[in-house]
DNA sequence: CAAGCGTGGGC
DNA sequence: TGCCCAAGCTT
């Protein structure tokens, strides 16, 4: 037998009182609408997920109504969510699933895993937040609240480790409790265990905290990040894309050559968009969505 | 497996 | 102001 999860009562308990009201977690919202959630929620944040969401949600409430569109029309309606191939990674999760799963999102773990842009983490978030499944849910949430609670670091590794995992697992509550646990532990993560300036005075579980109970120490080795988004092939991408979006129908090259002004580098993008599936070339030269 | 992939907001 | 970050996935 595992050692009891002691910070599973408080957690539960302060989540009960400080969840955020957000629409796919009301009690009716459909599997596929939390696996668009799920999606959509991947490196972006809630605020800005939140009116893509809704729309989606409106124009294409099932699988099959999205299935019947082009793929072109996801992007388009992705808007400036950032990441577009997301867009035809859910246009291909409902195709997926009306043609193999009978135009139900799938229960499984394994079968969520199969579809096109669901990783070891949505898979697990699918499977417990739309079907009540037991699994270990980890996300960057989550990993941040266990680096600190648990192992005492202020960041967790930059990718996710194997002792990661088994912790995660070791602290799974009963099937009746873990899909709550879950969603739990990621908006502790979200709303007070964050990143930069954690709320430890807000902290249901500060006394138990080994970070906090270490004296908080900083984060020790390089640097975690550093990528420069001016002059790259994404913000050259992401200008390009942002034409054809707005653009109903083919758009000239010339309306594509003036918004970037390195043409190597422009073309390079352009035939990346093209390589993605996020853009076409017609027979005359023009670019559009793809349809 | 490290790198590439968008975008906007907070500090 | 520039840097860091936001419910990751794919190759």
């Amino acid at each position: 037998m595992p050692e009891s999860n002691r910070l599973l009562e408080p957690i539960l308990d302060w989540y009960a009182g400080n969840a955020r009201d957000l629409p796919w977690r009301a009690p009716g919202a459909s599997p596929w609408s939390i696996l668009v959630s799920e999606i959509m929620l991947q490196q972006t944040p809630v605020v800005r997920v939140l009116p893509v969401w809704t729309e989606w949600m409106e124009r294409w409430p099932t699988p099959a109504s999205l299935a019947r569109e082009s793929p072109g029309e996801a992007v388009r309606h992705w808007g400036r969510l950032g990441y577009p191939r997301r867009a035809l990674n859910l246009h291909a999760c409902a195709r997926a699933i009306t043609e193999r799963h009978g135009g139900e999102v799938p229960t499984g773990h394994d079968a969520l895993l199969a579809l096109p842009g669901v990783g070891e983490y949505t898979a697990a978030a699918v499977a417990s937040f739309a079907f009540k499944g037991r699994h270990a849910v980890l996300d960057t949430n989550v990993r941040r609240v266990l680096a600190r609670a648990v192992s005492g670091q202020e960041y967790p590794p930059k990718a996710t480790t194997p002792p990661e995992r088994r912790l995660a697992a070791s602290l799974l509550p009963d099937a009746d409790r873990a899909p709550v646990w879950a969603v739990a532990v990621m908006e502790l993560g979200a709303l007070v265990c964050t990143a930069r300036a954690a709320r430890c005075a807000d902290c249901p579980i500060s006394d138990l905290c080994a970070w906090r109970l270490a004296g908080k120490p900083a984060h020790d080795g390089p640097a975690r990040r550093g990528q420069t988004y001016a002059g790259t092939d994404r913000q050259c991408r992401g200008r390009l894309l942002a034409v054809l979006r707005q653009a109903h129908g083919a758009v000239p090259k010339d309306a594509l050559d003036v918004v970037w002004d390195d043409a190597p580098q422009r073309e390079r993008a352009l035939d990346g968009l093209v390589t993605d599936g996020l853009a076409e070339v017609l027979d005359d030269g023009t670019y559009r969505l793809p349809g």
